[in-house]
DNA sequence: AGATTCGCCTGAGAGC
DNA sequence: TGCTCTCAGGCGAATC
């Protein structure tokens, strides 16, 4: 679909997103290019021109690509387009405005700016060898670790709450608490969560939906996000909110006992 | 330096 | 009805 298709235009709206969107100059530079790969990396889609330009955009939380034929009107939060060769536009669209669009004028300059990020949850790299050698000497709530994305990418809250109840692992837990049986079950259980999320169509919690303006369904099988003093699905125990890293972050305090030495505790 | 908090942004939902 | 307030999230910046 996009393969092989010159870009005609582009066109980019006067909203910063997270980073600030690029000036006519840059326009001007990718106009003319032909795309000879698309690929992801990490919520990157990663748009490969001919003369080793990249147009790489980062989807945020609400951002979405999508092909309209040209001149279809542009929708509320369409924030930058591109003119193909074959009268179909490509339109990044993007309500909340955390995504970015950035242009790299080569493979390095591209490379560099990837290779902070940890792997995907789905690449052999990501072991539990590997966590427990990042985690060694240091001393965070094991949830915020496994959000970050210089460990690991793929993994946003949501997922993070419902990994950590499959592997039966209290997410205040620090990293340097966890044993390699610990490890190896997060890794097991990102993989099996994220299949079975993707397998869904993601989770969708309130104006999220994918690139067919489709909401996820993934939701409904969360087991502890979301569900403050619900009953535990496994013990009936009722799950508890906490906030780590300034994010809601939800456990079952009997399946996923907090192991760490005892922390002086306001008595009421 | 590592750990933690803040701020960006819009829309949904709650409360008045 | 319509206002205000709070919250959600990825992730870099700022701060501790």
């Amino acid at each position: 679909m996009l393969i092989g298709r010159k870009i005609k235009s582009a066109v980019f709206g006067p909203l910063k997103l997270r980073l600030p969107l690029p000036d006519r100059k840059i326009s001007k530079q990718i106009a003319g290019k032909k795309v000879t790969a698309v690929r992801r990396r990490a919520k990157y889609v990663v748009i490969e021109l001919d003369s080793a330009s990249l147009l790489v955009i980062h989807l945020g939380m609400t951002g979405r690509l999508g092909l309209f034929p040209s001149g279809t009107p542009p929708a509320k939060h369409d924030h930058a387009s591109w003119l193909l060769d074959n009268d179909l536009e490509m339109r990044f669209n993007d309500t909340r405005r955390f995504g970015s669009i950035q242009v790299f004028d080569s493979e390095e300059a591209a490379a560099e700016f990837f290779e902070t990020l940890g792997p995907d949850p789905f690449w052999a790299a990501f072991s539990a060898p590997y966590l427990a050698d990042l985690a060694r000497g240091r001393n965070l709530p094991v949830k915020s670790f496994l959000m970050d994305n210089r460990i690991v990418t793929g993994i946003g809250n949501i997922y993070a709450s419902e990994i950590l109840f499959a592997s039966r692992v209290n997410p205040t837990t620090s990293v340097r608490e966890l044993t390699p049986g610990q490890w190896l079950k997060i890794v097991e259980n990102s993989r099996i969560i994220l299949t079975a999320a993707i397998a869904c169509g993601g989770s969708t919690i309130a104006d999220y939906v994918n690139s067919s303006g489709e909401k996820g369904y993934f939701q409904t099988k969360l087991k502890v996000y979301g569900r403050d003093r619900e009953p535990c699905p496994k013990c009936c125990e009722p799950i508890v909110q906490v906030r780590l890293g300034g994010r809601a972050s939800y456990y079952c305090p009997n399946c996923q006992p907090d192991v760490r030495p005892r922390k002086t505790k306001k008595k009421p």
